[in-house]
DNA sequence: AAATCAATTTGCATATTTGCAAGGTGTGAT
DNA sequence: ATCACACCTTGCAAATATGCAAATTGATTT
């Protein structure tokens, strides 16, 4: 028997839903379902009822979750002892980020990873130039793209969507559309900044009303959080200092990867990085989460 | 974590070496290497000392043990529960094999299987013929072949060498050279069968000896068990009234397969099947076992 | 000393699992 | 009634695991 469809079947159990039980066990939705179709396939039995409002368990699957607990527990004990306290990864990771992403995000989550393994140093490198994962000059790479490079590995950690973002202070409003925005002093862009979908847009629809340009997002963000006007920002620009307004739909849609190279993928430091980083990303409200990073 | 790797550190545990490991678990000794290894390397703890003799647990392994066994009791005791009376898996095998096989080796190996699955039906179609696995001629072919088709899921269950086996009651000898046959009656080919790398050479060196022929190896077999002479047969054709009394080096190896169509292979009753026949054939000492079956 | 044997280790190709993206479905909010 | 959302399911491509065959190693036998 396969023991780790028990582990899924477990998760599942335990969380409720496929979703759930991906977040627990750090893989795709898709993944989950494959397995837990395999296990009632291989014991000819139906665990689970599929209910709109999610899984819940058949009588079998009651039965079989006594049992399936208990291992777990052992498990956990067992992980608890041998990989507490006996193993302590430690060792230098190097991740690089663009800047928003380097200060609003990763800090928090760092110093959590940092609790977890006090002998792994983390060094960030801030910025989105193109490092060289061969060469070691980072680890690890988070990029805003819509298309990674193919010879690093790539994980989704968001969708990222465009927002209209305003000071903290700025009135509720209940959106936007092209009127309203018509009579709101706006940020925009210049250089090849100007080249961006939203952009675009904004010159065809809000050329009048833009009163100040910038040629960088994190400028754009610093004017908007200082009341200058509203800009239009990629979701992972936003800090507590900005208020998002709306949606903006003429955006380009486009994503947040986590990059590494395929030899450091074994890495145990970098594995452990890299989850937590996607349980973070998959978490955090404030990004389009997939629920399964 | 994996739980699959603790299967296989305690499947290494039990057995004391890879390829024992191998055999309990149904899968290849590198599969198990490589999997200790991940598991050794995701602990950061040496598990097994690796001395000329096998696998010898270290400390730590001895600690991990005990608790692997606990989860491998429930995990039993599970199976025994979940797939003992509440699985039956039921339906019609269809198996196809050369006549020797059929004769010698599948009867009781069918006949384990049958009190452990009451309610499968086994049909053994016997012979070499070409039966087509796609339309379902037969689920499972067992072939002597040095190439199997590439349409097919092929398994190697066995290397097949040839040996010189006479009479039962033929005394005992320290083994031939081609001037010791010389002076043994011979069993020769006929036919397409003289084509063979074995009878090749056979009339080469030996062609004054042979004293009956046949273009068939059941019947070469047949005459050499009513002592006719001695015959030259690859290892699949032994039999209990056969005696092996030499390799015969200047055999051709050959190996023996299980085929199955691809799209049989999660169907459980033909899964089940095939694991009982891989471990039949990695355990008969009449056949070079591979030991991993 | 040389040959044989059994077990381990490794490169390469194949098989299988998994992630990504998208479509489908049902519920709840508007 | 329509839209948005969350979750489930599936096709395809990519990633990973595994099997096969052979090389390596050390012990045993000749």
């Amino acid at each position: 028997m396969d023991w780790n469809l028990l582990h899924s079947f477990l998760a599942i159990a335990r969380n409720g839903s496929l979703n759930g039980a991906a977040r627990e066990l750090g893989v795709n939705h898709s993944t989950i379902f494959r397995r837990l179709n395999l296990f009632e396939d291989t014991l000819s039995l139906r665990l689970f009822d599929r209910l709109p409002q999610g899984y819940k368990l058949t009588q079998a699957g009651e039965e079989l979750l006594r049992q399936a607990e208990q291992i777990g527990d052992a498990f956990d004990a067992l992980e608890r002892q041998f990989t507490g306290q006996d193993f302590r990864p430690r060792g230098v990771v190097r991740i690089t980020a663009p800047n928003n992403i380097a200060y609003h995000y990763l800090p928090a989550w760092l110093s959590q990873f940092k609790a977890l393994y006090p002998e792994i140093k983390v060094e960030l490198i801030v910025g989105n130039q193109d490092l060289n994962l061969t060469r070691r000059e980072a680890d690890i790479a988070i990029r805003a793209t819509a298309n990674p490079p193919e010879h690093l590995i790539a994980r989704k950690l968001a969708d990222i969507n465009w927002g209209i973002y305003g000071a903290i202070e700025f009135p509720p409003v209940t959106g936007f559309d092209v009127n309203s925005l018509r009579h709101q002093p706006l940020i925009g862009a210049e250089g090849a900044m100007a080249n961006l979908t939203a952009f675009r847009w904004q010159e065809q629809h809000l050329k009048d009303a833009i009163v100040a340009r910038a040629n960088d997002l994190n400028a754009m963000a610093a004017m908007a959080e200082y009341g200058m006007g509203l800009a239009f920002l990629p979701d992972d620009q936003q800090n507590p200092r900005l208020k998002r307004l709306d949606t903006l739909k003429q955006g380009k849609q486009s994503h947040l990867w986590l990059l590494l190279h395929p030899d450091l993928r074994k890495v145990e430091r970098v594995k452990l990085l890299v989850s937590h980083l996607q349980r973070c990303f998959s978490e955090d409200p404030r990004l389009s989460s997939r629920g399964d990073g």
